[in-house]
RNA sequence: UGGGGCGUCGUCAAGCGGUAAGACACAAGGUUUUGGUCCUUGCAUUCGCGGGUUCGAAUCCUGCCGCCCCAACCA
């Protein structure tokens, strides 16, 4: 790496957190007093592995993790197999990569739900040996006419009845192939007119014909989620299995399981209300069909809300955690503001990253009393939130680039920034005035011709007459061209789908724009890939590990900086 | 409308009978070689609404109202 850049900003470790305090919690607070599951405290975190990671599993994953810690105790990884229809091993590998970079630590603790057919197949027979379970020939719609619905209870299969031997001999005939799909299901003989439609003899096994991205074809037949869950949760010894609330209804099936089976351990369910935000949707399908339709380009597209998404946009894992400690935790259906996300990294960058010069759309300036062929190397600070940061030498020539938008021909009373006869500073260099402009056939300016005070020198002038505007600026001569993304938000309103709207008619057309001409101070051409720091006035960038090339690196806007002046413009009190 | 859950500032969120934390956002000042950061100040006389209990309620009781989840052989 080149010796007068600044180190790369913060690779994001999580760091050290404060007290937390929250109903979950609290509850395992009182689990661990009263000494259930002998004191231990075991949490997981169970994704399927149909689908990316996004910033909401962030809040989950960390919540699991964070509470282990807390309570010293331990966490793991299990992906919740289930479904040989909808999952695929691509995802497993992303969703490992992602929770690892959050810095939730499974350890050797990875398993699969897959992991333990044959003892939830066990326990299945277990059932039906006890009554407790029956196979039913009833066909979907059947089933669904069967249960009934909310305000009228259901009636029993016909098959309710059936002696265990025939059960348990129909049940292996499934597991070997014998049936085509749909023939027969397992089901739990609880209660029909059950007030929860989840305790309506619930669905435990069904036959599925196609190979598991593990098991491959051992299986005929695969358990459901209710069957499986609450079952692989007591078999891994965890205390406290923390879920979203759309699975408060499940509970007491998860319950009824865990009662009427031998299992080794006895979890607790809590629930807590799932991570929505504003400006972005958050399921899984919507995300996969912004994939597929090409609205974005991957997973990986630093708009998603994926966790290698946000990575990609430059996110830090510690910013993420520290958001996720900020968002709290509660029952509450809520949509958390974006700009709470923003502000998370932006705090921890405007801490550790480097300061630079960048400028995105180039404007000519020829310095007319500048010595031509001089070159002046300016010492630069890196960065005024950290005395340590250091400095570094930027050359500074006759010819320079500015801004666009830090000229103005007309400008308002409080615009601050270079205007026709107007002094600004260049950051760290020189006092400079606009004596003319240049423009080209259709009225349109292509350099402006200015004059710079000597005695300014550092940025300062020793009469002590002040400036107004500060600008940066990078050398003709020297600068690096760099392509530059800058991101925005991926819809254009807080709510993508209020009033029953297509989320898709509401995607930010705006939501990129990719400036190919970029200069920047000539150090930061060479930078690596991953590489963070500030364009000063502009944002926080990163160096996007993905599309940069040796002495070619593509910067992504990782947060723009507050912008109070676009504020007073837009207010019209500008003038 | 059968069951389950939830309603405290624009958005999250503390509070658990003793007289409304904090964060983000927002607003107004100050500092500033980033119109950034930082600093100061302001921002719920009120806790979905109505009754009741109490010396005292966001917190207890009660009746309404609103929102979310459950009728996949998804998780």
């Amino acid at each position: 790496m080149n010796e007068d850049i600044p180190g790369p900003g913060p690779a994001g470790a999580a760091d050290a957190d404060a007290e937390r305090n929250d109903f979950i919690r609290a509850f395992v607070r009182e689990d661990v007093a009263a000494g259930r599951n002998g004191g231990r405290v075991h949490t997981r975190f169970p994704p399927e592995p149909n689908g990316y990671l996004h910033i909401g599993h962030a809040k989950a994953i960390l919540l699991s993790w964070t509470v282990a810690q807390e309570f010293g105790g331990k966490f793991n990884l299990r992906f919740d197999d289930t479904n040989p229809e909808k999952e695929d091993v691509e995802y497993v590998e992303s969703i490992k990569t992602d929770v690892r970079w959050l810095g939730a630590d499974w350890e050797d603790r990875e398993f699969h739900a897959s992991d333990y057919f044959d003892q939830l197949y066990a326990w299945a027979q277990h059932l039906i040996r006890e009554g407790k379970a029956y196979i039913c020939s009833l066909d979907e719609e059947k089933i669904r006419q069967y249960r009934g619905t909310v305000t009228e209870a259901g009636r029993p299969s016909p098959d309710r009845d059936r002696p265990a031997p025939e059960s348990l001999d129909l049940l292996e005939r499934m597991r070997v192939g014998e049936f085509p799909e749909g023939t027969y299901t397992l089901r739990a003989k609880i209660d029909m007119a059950h007030p929860n439609m989840k305790m309506r003899d619930p669905l435990l096994y069904r036959i599925r014909r196609v190979p598991h991205h593990r098991t491959g074809d051992k299986w005929n037949i695969y358990p459901l989620y209710d069957f499986a869950h609450g079952q692989c949760d007591a078999i891994e010894g965890i205390t406290h299995s923390l879920c979203s609330l759309e699975f408060e209804v499940n509970r007491p099936l998860y319950e009824w399981f865990i009662d009427n089976l031998p299992v080794p351990c006895r979890p607790r369910q809590i629930e807590f209300a799932r991570l929505k935000l504003t400006y972005t949707v958050m399921s899984k399908r919507k995300l996969l069909q912004l994939v597929k339709n090409g609205h974005v380009n991957g997973w990986d597209d630093p708009r998603m809300p994926t966790l290698c998404g946000l990575r990609r946009l430059g996110y830090t894992a510690s910013s993420i955690n520290r958001f996720a400690e900020r968002v709290g935790m509660a029952k509450r259906d809520s949509t958390v503001d974006l700009d709470l996300l923003k502000w998370s990294i932006r705090e921890e960058l405007n801490r550790e990253a480097p300061r630079v010069m960048a400028v995105l759309r180039p404007l000519k300036v020829v310095i007319t009393n500048y010595p031509e062929g001089q070159v002046e190397q300016i010492v630069c600070e890196n960065n005024p939130e950290d005395p340590n940061a250091g400095t570094r030498e930027v050359p500074f020539t006759r010819d320079l680039y500015i801004e666009q938008d830090d000229f103005r021909e007309d400008a308002p009373r409080k615009y601050f920034r270079l205007k026709p006869g107007g002094e600004v500073r260049l950051k760290h260099a020189y006092f400079i005035r606009c004596d003319e402009i240049v423009k080209d056939a259709v009225g349109a300016v292509t350099e402006l011709r200015c004059t710079y005070d000597p005695e300014s020198r550092g940025g300062s002038s020793p009469d002590g007459r002040k400036v107004q505007g500060t600008l940066q600026w990078v050398s003709a001569a020297h600068a690096a061209k760099v392509e530059v993304r800058l991101y925005d938000n991926l819809f254009r309103v807080p709510f993508p789908e209020e009033g029953g709207a297509d989320f898709l008619d509401n995607l930010n057309p705006d939501s990129l724009e990719v400036i190919t001409g970029a200069l920047v101070e000539p150090a930061l051409g060479q930078v690596a890939p991953g590489y963070r720091c500030q364009f000063m006035r502009h944002g926080y960038f990163f160096a996007d590990p993905i599309d940069s090339r040796p002495g070619a690196p593509v910067f992504n806007r990782t947060a723009t900086l507050k912008d109070s002046w676009a504020k007073l413009e837009a207010g019209g009190k500008s003038e």
